[in-house]
RNA sequence: GCACCAUUGGUGAAGUGGUUAACACGGCAGAUUGUGGUUCUGUUAUGCGUCGGUUCGAUCCCGACAUGGUGUC
C-alpha cells in the first residue's frame, strides 16, 4: 500500500514530511511508543491519544506465541482486537527477538530456529512466516524479516548477513497477501561498515518499498559510530520514501537521526524508563525514585501539558512509585511518552523554520548540561 | 526474691577464639534504545546490650550490671 509520502520540505538534512493511512494523515518526523503484546504497557488508548501519540508500534513475534495471529485475525485485526482506532500500528517483524533467542548455529539461509521465551519449545520463524502473521495480525505498515547480527562482527559476516537480508526481503515480499492495505518496508542493515549500508541501501531501494527501516542502530556501539551508520544508510535512499530508524529512541538520537534524514523513530525507552522511575525532562533525565524528591511538590516539567504535569507532584509520584503502584508507572509513561511527541513537534516546527541546527544545539546543551 | 533463656545493622536474622560479620528485605545510587509489567548492577554494621576479666588475640569463653521473656514462691 502507498503510504503517499510526501517530502514538504528539507532544512539541513532534516525532512519534514507528510504520510497517509486510513486513520488520516500523519506528520513526520514522527515518534512511535511501543506496544509489544497489544498494549502500550500501563496506558489506554485514550491516554495514548492525549499524549498526542497518533501511532504505535507491535510486536510480530510476541503476538504470534500468544494469543496467536488467528485470535487477532478472527478479533477483526489489532485495530479491533485491542479497540486501537485512532491511528496507524506498525508490526515490527520479530526479527529482532528471534535472534536474541537463538544460538549462531539454528541460523540458516531458511530461517532461524529458535526457543520460545514462554515454554522452551522449540520454534521455526522464516522469512515468508513474518509476513503471513503481519498480513493476519492486520497492522498499517509492516516489516520484512531481516537478520540481526551481533556488535560486533567482521565485515565478511556483516556482508554475508546483509546479502541474506536482501534474500530474506524478497521472500517476505512475494508472500506479501495484503499489498492493498499493509504497506511493507525492507530494512537496511550492514552495521558500521559504509560499503555494506550502501549496497545494502540501494539494493533494497531497488525491490521499491513502500518505505524504509534502518536497523541494526544501537547495538552497543559509540554515538560516533552510530550517527555514521544512520548517514551511511540515509545517504543511498530515495527522497521521496519514508524511512524508519527503528528501536532508537534516546532524546537526543532523536534529534541527531532528524538530521541525518529520519522520518520515523520508535523505542521501548520511554515506557520502561518510566516503569523503572526516570522521566524525561529538557534538563535531561531525572530518577523519580531519589531521595531528594521526597517533599518536592513540583511537577516533572512545568512546560509539560501532559496529564502528570497538570494534576500531580514529583513527591506524589514519588511516592507511587516506591510503594509499587502501577498507578506511578502510568504518570511517568504518560509524561515521557508526551515528552518525545512535543519533542518531534518541536522538530517539525524547527524545521520548518529552517532552525533545526540551532534547535539541536539548544536542546542538547540543556539536556546534557547537568 | 530465686532459677533458666535471650540481647548481632533500619528490619528479619546466620555465624566464628584470629585478615573484608553470611543471606534476605529495606535504604541510597546507577543502568535501560525493533520491551524484562516490576528487571539488572553497585553500595549500605570499623561493629555483635554495658563494664570488667581470661587470652598473643574475644562478637564468640568467664563475671557483674542493664533490658526483655519464661517458670516458681
Amino acid at each position: 500500500m502507498d503510504l503517499k509520502f510526501k517530502l514538504i520540505k528539507e532544512s539541513s538534512g532534516a525532512r519534514l514530511g507528510e504520510f497517509e493511512t486510513k486513520w488520516g494523515k500523519h506528520k513526520t518526523p514522527m515518534f512511535m511508543p511501543v506496544g509489544t503484546q497489544a498494549t502500550v504497557k500501563t496506558l489506554s488508548p485514550e491516554e495514548l491519544k492525549d499524549a498526542h501519540s497518533d501511532i504505535i508500534l507491535s510486536n510480530t513475534y510476541h503476538l504470534w506465541l500468544r494469543p496467536g495471529e488467528d485470535i487477532i485475525d478472527k478479533a477483526g485485526g489489532l485495530h479491533e482486537f485491542m479497540n486501537y482506532k485512532t491511528g496507524p500500528i506498525l508490526t515490527d517483524c520479530g526479527g529482532f527477538q528471534v535472534f536474541s533467542l537463538a544460538k549462531p548455529k539454528d541460523i540458516s539461509e531458511e530461517g532461524v530456529k529458535f526457543k520460545s521465551h514462554l515454554d522452551g519449545s522449540s520454534l521455526f520463524l522464516t522469512p515468508e512466516k513474518s509476513i503471513e502473521v503481519q498480513n493476519k495480525l492486520g497492522a498499517d505498515i509492516i516489516m520484512s524479516f531481516d537478520e540481526c547480527p551481533p556488535y560486533p562482527v567482521t565485515h565478511e559476516y556483516m556482508e554475508n548477513s546483509v546479502l541474506r537480508t536482501l534474500r530474506w526481503a524478497q521472500r517476505g515480499r512475494s508472500v506479501h497477501s495484503k499489498s492493498d492495505t499493509q504497506a511493507l518496508f525492507g530494512i537496511v542493515q550492514g552495521g558500521e561498515f559504509e560499503d555494506l549500508r550502501r549496497l545494502s541501501a540501494i539494493k533494497t531501494s531497488e525491490m521499491d518499498f513502500d518505505g524504509y527501516s534502518v536497523g541494526g542502530v544501537s547495538v552497543g556501539e559509540d554515538a560516533e559510530t552510530k550517527y555514521k551508520m544512520i548517514e551511511y544508510a540515509t545517504a543511498h535512499l530515495p527522497k521521496d520514501k519514508i524511512r524508519y530508524l527503528m528501536g532508537v529512541g534516546d532524546p537526543v538520537d532523536i534529534v541527531e537521526g532528524v538530521i541525518r534524514g529520519i522520518d520515523l523513530f520508535d523505542c521501548v525507552l520511554p515506557t520502561r524508563l518510566a516503569r523503572h522511575g526516570n522521566a524525561f525532562t529538557r534538563d535531561g533525565k531525572i530518577n523519580l525514585r531519589n531521595a531528594k524528591f521526597k517533599e518536592d511538590f513540583s511537577v516533572i516539567d512545568n512546560e509539560c501539558d501532559c496529564y502528570a504535569c497538570k494534576n500531580f507532584t514529583k513527591a506524589y509520584i514519588r511516592h507511587l512509585l516506591t510503594a509499587d503502584e502501577s498507578f506511578g508507572q502510568r504518570l511517568v509513561s504518560i509524561h515521557n511518552i508526551r515528552f518525545l511527541t512535543k519533542l518531534v513537534e518541536d522538530i517539525r516546527e524547527a524545521i520548518d523554520n529552517d532552525r533545526i541546527l540551532e534547535f539541536r544545539e539548544e536542546f542538547i546543551n540543556r539536556y546534557k548540561k547537568k
